[in-house]
DNA sequence: CAGTGAGCGAGCTTCCGCTTGACTT
């Protein structure tokens, strides 16, 4: 072996490999080989703030398997990403695998194209230690700050709870769309439609008057001032208009795209993303850039010109505006463009259509588009308007059109009849309807992405992660709500009468937002109120200014965390010793049994509620909250209702059944043993009935383990003297021989497995086992 | 396995950004 080339992603070591020929092996570092131990703070604050480095568990083996290759190779080339990330993971290599700087080739390309590459090789430079430095800033910067807030949060609010530069920004975007949706006030409009017809003419046209009415008795007034009025078409204008494709995706822009259309999280389209860039049908899913390479602008051309004519084909060149992108990769597009689906699963073929779809729009040309705007008039100073369009010519729209964000459906845009101005029309009908204004939307997690993203917050690697750290700490939460109920009055312009009708109408439904938990609220309130520099808005872009500072060596890394770390310590030792402990409490009246204040807060193991008073002789009654409940909104009875438990459902076969809620979740209790209650049945109106069936089914299931157990372990036979036997375990049958276990597939019955069959499996097995 | 919430004090929790395969009984 000659040259070893290491890069970050295996899947592009065997693209690569290809491109490069017998005398280069290529190999995969899988991201960052080495970190910050995880244990403490790894930061000798000391000692200008050095970092200890440690090989993380899962790493080193692979470590020790590129020191193999390190040795049998002539030259080291290290082609990690192009960016700061990238720039330290070569340098964490070089450090960790000993490689000699003089000698070890640093090499980038940011697309995977055989002419990049090549050009890259002939390019070789070295590690560029400002850059490395960034990086070093960033992560030690990422750490303090991480590691001396959470403790805090421990101490004063619960434990196990977390703060970080992304994740307490991102719960604070929540909260505070939330307390904007509490002030809202919903207000009642009336807006008013007509139905217009060409005194000469047959063909309707439908318009909307230029403003709005705020009560029943205004709209009413309108609608009879209308009464035999003259109307006449008074300006009609006709504009040409373009439309431009939206550049290719990134993930940010991925996600958001593939949430509107195929309702899919977050996480999710990664994970199908991530499938489809391991089988090669797209380009790497992790990326801020909309640049797509010199040969994908040629194949999207040829392709738009076989598939729709030259006329479609326009190239272009799309510029990264986001704040903070390192453009490391090329944007998201299909690997051939040529294949427009491909033979796949459903989620990855719409996926795959996606992108497909949006990289090709990417290439074609403005689509032509007539406006059309209409006004008619009346003896009033109001006017009625609406507005057509018309598209001349549809360019990209033939294959793809972006979707928005807006709740609200838009109404299609129509076609509007050419009437020349000064055309007299009918008044067919006028309706004045009642609407109520709508609350800010809450985020969804594509919506809370594309705002982070616009604030420079966190990194495509991290989106998905940052949303599912704050969803696994309980702050926000990911429901559904029915849109509010109200009372609509419609009143309806007809003949010359005004006839009245009301009916109850819902608001949009959201489905899939965000909300804040309690305990969200209370550490975002906390973290407002001690930690404001670590939750601006601006705080990430600020430091990445000081960062980008260091990549260009213009700023010393250790003297840029000295800077923002001596302030910041200090504030961390006084929030620890002057600031209360915070428990979000909230009196919610007096319990008319004992006469004794009643509470809702955060304890240590959730929200709860309280009867009586702490740091009293007397111990107060204490008991969790169900879920749905919380401390804002929880009544007094809510609460009382709360202390039902252990509850007393019944009697079966001469014993008592009782249900509560135990550290494990909700339970009946029945002759001394345990049985837990399932996902909907709720401990506190659960009855006896539903108490008995579950009693059953786990006696039932407890006789089929029994069953099993006389029939496993069992022996299939031997080899080499040494018994082949199968077994039901918690994850399914698996086999066992020599000592080893081995899983068997779905489907799979462990009884009617033949000797050979078995060993067969177990051979597959061992020889996946040594490829690793 | 089937409280816990006060207080005592042991030992635990925690960050962001790179990247995939774990493989249990």
């Amino acid at each position: 072996m000659k040259n070893l080339v290491i890069v970050e992603s295996p899947a592009k070591a065997k693209t690569i490999e290809k491109f490069l020929g017998k005398d280069y092996t290529v190999k995969s570092s899988y991201g960052h080989i080495r970190d910050l131990a995880k244990k403490e703070m790894s930061i000798d604050v000391e000692n200008q703030y050095e970092p200890q480095y440690q090989v993380s568990d899962d790493k080193r083996s692979l470590v020790s398997e590129l020191q193999k290759a390190v040795k049998s190779a002539d030259k080291v080339w290290l082609a990690s990403d192009e960016d700061r990330e990238g720039e330290a993971i070569a340098w964490h290599l070089q450090e960790t695998l000993k490689l000699n700087p003089e000698t070890t080739q640093r090499i980038v390309f940011n697309e995977i194209t055989k002419t990049a590459i090549l050009h890259a090789i002939e390019n070789p430079r070295s590690i560029d230690m400002n850059l490395v430095d960034a990086q070093q800033a960033r992560r030690v910067l990422d750490r303090l700050v991480g590691y001396e807030i959470s403790p805090i949060l421990w101490s004063k609010i619960k434990p196990a709870l977390s703060a970080g530069r992304v994740q307490s920004v991102a719960v604070r975007l929540i909260v505070e769309r939330e307390n904007e949706i509490k002030a809202f006030q919903s207000k009642a409009y009336f807006r008013v439609t007509a139905q217009f017809r060409p005194v000469d003419g047959n063909k309707t046209l439908s318009a909307e008057l230029s403003r709005h009415f705020d009560t029943e008795a205004e709209a009413q007034a309108f609608l009879e001032s209308i009464v035999g009025a003259n109307f006449k078409v008074s300006k009609i204008e006709t504009k040409p208009a373009h439309r431009t494709p939206a550049p290719p995706f990134t993930t940010s822009t991925l996600q958001q795209e593939a949430s509107r259309k195929l309702g899919f999280s977050v996480a999710r389209t990664m994970q199908v993303a991530q499938q489809l860039y391991e089988s090669g049908y797209i380009t790497y899913m992790r990326t801020d850039s909309v640049n797509l390479s010199e040969l994908a602008l040629s194949m999207a051309k040829k392709e738009i010109e076989s598939q729709y004519g030259a006329e479609y084909v326009k190239t272009r060149r799309y510029q990264t505006k986001t704040k903070g992108a390192q453009e490391a990769h090329e944007a998201i597009r299909p690997t051939d463009m040529t294949a427009q689906t491909i033979n796949a699963e459903s989620a990855q073929r719409r996926l795959y259509e996606l992108i497909w779809k949006r990289t090709v729009a990417s290439q074609m040309a403005d689509a032509d588009i007539e406006k059309t705007e209409m006004v008619i008039s009346w003896n009033s100073d109001l006017h009625f308007q609406c507005s057509g369009e018309q598209v001349k010519f549809d360019g990209f729209l033939k294959v793809y059109m972006e979707s928005t964000d807006d709740d609200e459906p838009t109404g299609g845009e129509r076609m509007l009849p050419r009437l020349p101005e000064g055309t007299l029309l009918a008044l067919e009908s006028c309706d004045a309807d009642e609407h109520w204004t709508q609350h800010p939307p809450r985020y969804t997690e594509a919506s809370l992405v594309k705002k982070l993203e616009d604030l420079g917050i966190g990194r495509p690697s991290t989106y998905a992660p940052t949303i599912s750290t704050i969803l696994k700490r309980e702050y926000i939460m990911k429901e559904d709500r029915e849109g509010e109920e109200h009372n609509c009055v419609s009143l309806s312009l007809k003949g010359g009468q005004v006839k009245r009708t009301e009916k109850k109408e819902k608001g949009y439904a959201e489905k899939g937002k965000l909300f804040p938990t309690d305990i969200g609220c209370v550490v975002n309130d906390f973290l407002m109120e001690h930690f404001e520099n670590i939750m601006d808005y601006n705080f990430t872009a600020t430091v990445e200014k000081d960062f980008d500072d260091i990549a260009a060596g213009k700023k010393e890394w250790r003297k840029v965390i000295d800077r923002f770390y001596v302030p910041f310590h200090k504030n961390i030792r006084q929030t620890q010793q002057n600031s209360q402990r915070t428990t979000g409490s909230r009196l919610l009246g007096v319990d008319p049994k004992s006469g004794k204040n009643v509470y809702a807060k955060i304890g240590r193991y959730g929200t709860l509620v309280q009867i009586g008073e702490t740091n009293t002789d007397e111990k107060p009654q204490f008991a969790s909250m169900k879920r749905g409940q919380s401390i804002e909104t929880i009544t007094l009875e809510e609460a009382l209702g709360l202390f039902a438990l252990p509850r007393t459902v019944g009697e079966f076969e001469g014993k008592e059944v009782t249900v509560s809620i135990g550290k494990f979740g909700p339970y009946v209790r029945h002759n001394n043993k345990f049985y837990s209650l399932g996902k909907n049945d709720d401990p506190y109106d659960v009855e006896l009935e539903r108490c008995i069936e579950i009693i059953k089914t786990k006696r039932e299931a407890e006789e089929q383990k029994e069953e099993l157990k006389k029939i496993y372990p069992h022996e299939i036979g031997q080899k080499d003297g040494e018994a082949v036997m199968s077994n039901i375990g918690r994850f399914g049958p698996y086999l066992t021989y020599k000592g080893e276990n081995f899983r068997l597939t779905k489907g799979v019955d462990p009884l009617k497995l033949t000797l050979d069959e078995a060993l067969a499996i177990i051979e597959g097995a061992g020889k996946r086992k040594k490829k690793k």
